[in-house]
DNA sequence: TACTCAGGCTTTTTT
DNA sequence: AGCCTGAGTA
């Protein structure tokens, strides 16, 4: 791991225990301790497929770790011949820790990481095969989308009719699919927009190969070209890993899904764990598909499921099974107490109508402050919002309050914009063709170099075939330039060629200073007046402080590259707010659920472009929500709410009518859904009391509530074929074709679409 | 070259 | 309502 040009030792170490055969495993092994019968057939059925369906809350990553321990105390395979992936940084470190913990030093070679980080392994072995070099560099988000504008820019096309994210969007969806530009279908005739994104992606893909780089999605792609174009290389793979391991596979793409299916064809021990109810990544071109099909995909397949939940009270978790049933589609699973629960203390679900966004935020606050005076710890309590911008709200009430909290989400410390720049000097320094580095710092600080000099360096660069930095050295020492940009550049250059003079000998985080110092870098934010201005040379500092962890630069940019770490410091007792997305795989004693409502959750766009899958999805993420809680859930919702700015009457979420009436206490504030005259509730006068009542002496609900609960209401009737409808953003259409709720559109001037009724009036 | 103003857009997010 | 992008001007 520290040097990454480093190829692994593939030799088999002199292990006589593994000349002899598989060990057998003594059953009092410390990792099957406790596991109950489910859990130890996950953990020991070694052999062959096997697909884990593991709810919510069984101990998955326990089974996961045990099952790694297992098979290296077994000795059926050596460390390096297991392979174990996962989607995120996070759980990679975390199995390897806890099998550490298991089984000492062996963790360390195990071949576990992220799908990414493990193809970049295997590429950098390979990267001639597709075109590339040994050093190529890896693109960013940002970097994508700058280099995608050039290339539309380049192409005469203007980017208000071609916008750069989606068609970025498009390519990321067809490299989720394990679509290379020469196999993209034909697309359907008539279809120019997709024609000319067909023939961007293939200029995006030269490009990126001539800057001797790749973007996240060409990592898999590429393995996958490599694979299937060599047999020699793929036959190598496939004999090198004996035992596959998959951590959420409900999240698979198409590409991964491949990529796993050609790696276990020698030997067949692929062990996929995963939840098809917790699937809630399609839109970044996960494939529910994939879990669904795994006993076809792997003839022979074994299925274990695990469904003792060891986290939530039983209210919690029949009111979650409830909701999901009514998905269609599932494997099917029940989720049942794995463990006794004091009835005395157990509480129900609870579900909140208030007033507005403003009267949610206080009254989960309160609630939160109620808790935290009874001893709980706010660690404990999370709130968990549809859609980023909610945040803002429990924000700025939490500040009020005064109660520590910490938002999960929001711009991470290496996207940060002069954490990129600073990174752009780096990279720069250390790799002279790393144009899109040139081309970020060039002019910042200012310099004097603006569009007119770049161009004219982009011109002789292209003309020549040089990298930016290249052309500009040239450019300099020829003189065709005009004195002033060309003293400017001339000075620019020199800088670059000084600090990677000083590549090998100075300590990579005094040289970080030297360059962030010697450019004027940091000097530019310094004197800044901006109000944020200040934190971004804290920042800096952070980022230097970091590269010192690292032997030298070039190894730091390997890591950034790859493991951008969430910067989440887990320190302190403090509330988190988070995205529902965001909270998959964490659990908390309390969960508040605001923004149940019809448009915000299900959210209007996921109806909108999904219809009923999109639909279902949005039923698994209120799922996930309510699985994350241990002990209790307050969900909420308002009958109005601001947004862009403008005041809109809210229903309820269908998902609240779905939760059965038995596990749910269902409360409004006083004259809210209940007198049913539509005028504006006073506020609740309680709340603006200093002392607020506790969980466990709550106020009596105000009494007609529950009687009168509002179901979602479907505004749009079932249409007829051929029925000419109107849509609040599509306008005028015909209807095509009806099933059930879902109504199939063609839109006069957006074309077809697949909504639900709901959305559509009678035109 | 650099700054200011007007217009469009606005789900979820990892690598 | 912002926020970012692009175009237009000093």
């Amino acid at each position: 791991m520290s040097d990454p040009f480093a190829l692994d030792d593939d030799a088999p170490p002199p292990s006589p225990a593994a000349a002899a055969g598989p060990l057998a495993v003594p059953d009092d092994a410390p990792w099957l301790a406790g596991l109950n019968p489910e859990q130890h057939q996950a953990v020991t059925i070694l052999d062959g497929p096997l697909l884990v369906l593991s709810g919510a809350g069984t101990g998955k990553t326990r089974v996961l770790t045990a099952r790694l321990a297992h098979l290296l105390a077994s000795r059926r395979a050596q460390p390096w011949q297991c392979l174990a992936v996962t989607f995120t940084n996070r759980a990679a470190r975390e199995m390897r820790e806890r099998v550490a913990a298991l089984v000492g030093p062996a963790a360390n070679d195990l071949w576990l990481g992220t799908f990414h980080s493990i193809c970049l392994r295997i590429l950098r072995r390979h990267a001639e095969a597709v075109g590339l070099t040994h050093d190529f560099t890896i693109l960013d988000a940002d970097d994508q989308l700058r280099l995608l504008k050039r290339v539309i820019e380049e192409e005469g096309l203007d980017v208000k009719s071609c916008p750069p994210q989606a068609v970025m969007a498009q390519i990321q969806r067809w490299k989720d699919q394990a679509l290379a530009p020469d196999k993209l279908p034909a697309g359907r005739p008539g279809d120019a927009a997709q024609a000319r994104s067909a023939r961007l992606y293939r200029l995006y893909q030269e490009r990126l190969r001539g800057l001797n780089a790749c973007d996240f999605g060409d990592l898999l792609l590429h393995v996958l070209t490599l694979f299937l174009g060599d047999e020699g290389v793929l036959r190598y793979w496939q004999g090198r890993f004996r035992y596959l391991l998959v951590d959420e596979y409900q999240d698979t793409n198409v590409a991964q899904y491949l990529w796993l299916r050609l790696l276990a064809q020698t030997h067949h021990n692929i062990c996929c764990v995963g939840d098809d109810d917790q699937s809630i990544y399609s839109w970044r071109g996960a494939e529910i598909g994939n879990i669904l099909r795994f006993e076809q995909d792997f003839p022979g397949a074994k299925l274990v499921r695990l469904e003792r939940n060891y986290r939530s009270t039983p209210p919690i978790l029949a009111a979650a099974a409830g909701l999901i049933a009514h998905n269609e589609g599932r494997l099917g699973k029940t989720l049942r107490p794995g463990r006794a629960h004091d009835p005395a203390t157990v509480e129900k679900v609870r579900s909140r109508a208030v007033w507005d966004g403003e009267a949610e935020a206080r009254m989960v606050v309160e609630e939160i402050e109620a808790l935290h005076r009874r001893g709980d710890r706010l660690s404990g309590m999370a709130i968990l919002v549809r859609v980023g911008f909610q945040t803002r709200e429990f924000e700025e009430r939490l500040i009020a309050t005064g109660v520590p909290y910490r938002v999960i989400g929001g711009p991470r410390f290496y996207e940060r914009a002069e954490i990129r720049d600073a990174l752009a000097y780096l990279r720069l320094v250390v790799a002279p063709s790393d144009s899109l580095a040139f081309e970020r710092i060039v002019n910042l600080p200012k310099r004097g170099l603006g569009n007119a000099a770049l161009g004219e360096i982009a011109a002789f660069a292209r003309a020549q075939g040089l990298p930016l930095l290249e052309a500009a050295r040239r450019l300099v020492a020829s003189g065709e330039m005009k004195p002033r940009p060309r003293k400017a550049l001339g000075e620019f250059v020199a800088d670059i060629d000084r600090w990677r003079a000083l590549l090998g000998s100075l300590a990579p985080e005094d040289l970080a200073d030297t360059i962030l110092d010697e450019s004027g870098y940091v000097a530019m934010w310094k004197a800044d007046k901006a109000p944020d201005a200040a934190g971004r040379v804290e920042n800096l500092a952070e980022l230097t402080a970091a590269i010192a962890e690292y032997e030298s630069i070039p190894s730091f940019l390997e890591h950034v590259a790859l493991v951008m770490e969430n910067d989440a410091k887990a320190e302190g007792d403090r509330v988190v707010v988070m995205t529902l997305h965001g909270a998959k795989g964490l659990e908390f004693d309390s969960v508040f659920l605001p923004g149940w409502e019809e448009e915000v959750f299900p959210h209007v766009r996921a109806l909108e472009e999904g219809g009923n899958k999109g639909l279902e999805e949005e039923r698994r993420l209120a799922y996930v929500g309510l699985t994350r809680a241990r002990r209790r859930v307050l969900i909420s919702f308002a009958a109005n709410r601001r947004i862009y700015n403008q005041w809109r009457t809210q229903l309820p979420s269908r998902f609240l009518a779905e939760i059965p009436d038995d596990e749910i206490e269902r409360e409004a504030a006083p004259g809210l859904f209940a007198g049913g005259g539509g005028e504006p509730a006073p506020r609740d006068p309680s709340w603006e009391r200093p002392e607020r009542p506790r969980w466990s002496d709550r106020p009596q609900r105000a009494e007609p509530a529950a009687a009168s609960w509002p179901k979602p209401v479907r505004r749009g009737a079932a249409f007829a074929v051929g029925a000419r409808v109107r849509h609040d953003r599509f306008g005028l259409g015909t209807v095509l074709a009806v099933e059930g709720h879902t109504v199939h559109v063609a839109f006069d001037e957006a074309g077809p679409r697949t909504l639900i009724d709901s959305y559509l009036t009678a035109a």
